[in-house]
DNA sequence: AAACACAAAAGAATTATATTCAAAACAAAC
DNA sequence: GTTTGTTTTGAATATAATTCTTTTGTGTTT
């Protein structure tokens, strides 16, 4: 966790441009395409991986091919001491919860959450968060349709 | 966009539980922890990604390393057309915009962006969004700590 | 149960890529 | 312009990807 110097110049951007896209584009593609040696993009892309910019590669897996149809919003209201997110912790140890965001405002959370359906979605919420002590109120937000989901960031062109 | 069957076995559940915490697993190594020839391994994958299970591989980057720090959701109240979403088309279109969903209820967008800071949020939503025709109204949640944040689903143990 | 048909896996051979390392090029500091 | 520390290159080697043929497996038909 040190806070290191992220010292990134253009072709570091240049490579998680690459990278962002197509995670097991080849060094040598790379270099191909940066007209550069194989060797220098390796080089890079393990310092990259040790200076925590490239935090981990994954495969993108449709939702719908493991029957996972439902995507819902759930914001809680939480006790939890202000700075101290108990409740936030004990959200992400849900395997369906894919994210959990402290939030400003009426101290809660957003928390974003996949099931199979309508029912997965009751059962989540009488069984796992039933079981989180602290919820004071739970609000949820059906999504009817996704129309983009992604994780990419906007990376800088210039200096 | 065919809807074929999707038809996965406890081998491919393997492939993709593997894949989805690392996507840049050599075929070597999963033909080892599954106990199969890496050709094995290499057919199943390609057919992952030909019927679409696999979506893409990509990089998760370190927001802050791009010195993206600031992330918030913004519920958008639109006049579209029921079942057409072409402001939700629009909003796709912004790169800092990583997610765009149709919620239920207020016949709206739940839309998710990463911007440097505050100042790069007001400036999208008074340059991107502001462009938008059809945008009644915004509600915007700002996003003080981020628990856990990540796209994997779950999957499947059994048959 | 034998024969057939199709799909998946294994194994060997080939091609391509990753990785290592010493030497060269570069950049910044003095 | 020399020193010092970094980065890149390029060649050599180790690994992995890919191809293809053979084998195995599964289910179906008769």
């Amino acid at each position: 966790m040190a806070k290191l110097e992220y010292n990134l110049d253009q072709i570091d951007y240049q490579i998680l441009r690459i990278m962002q896209d197509n995670a097991r584009t080849n060094n040598a593609d790379i270099a191909r395409e940066l007209g550069m040696a194989p060797s220098a993009i390796l080089e890079r892309v393990k310092k990259l991986e040790q200076k925590d910019i490239i935090l981990q590669y994954n495969a993108k897996i449709n939702p719908d091919a493991l029957d996972q149809k439902m995507l819902s919003f759930i914001f809680i209201k939480a006790q939890d001491i202000i700075g101290v997110q108990k409740v936030g912790f004990l959200l992400a140890e849900i395997p369906e919860v894919q994210e959990v965001h402290d939030i400003a405002g009426d101290d809660g959370y957003l928390v974003k959450v996949r099931t199979n359906d309508a029912a997965g979605l009751v059962d989540l919420m009488r069984n796992s968060l039933g079981k989180i002590e602290g919820i004071i109120s739970t609000r949820t937000t059906i999504v009817l349709e996704t129309v983009k989901e992604e994780q990419k960031l906007v990376i800088p062109t210039k200096k």
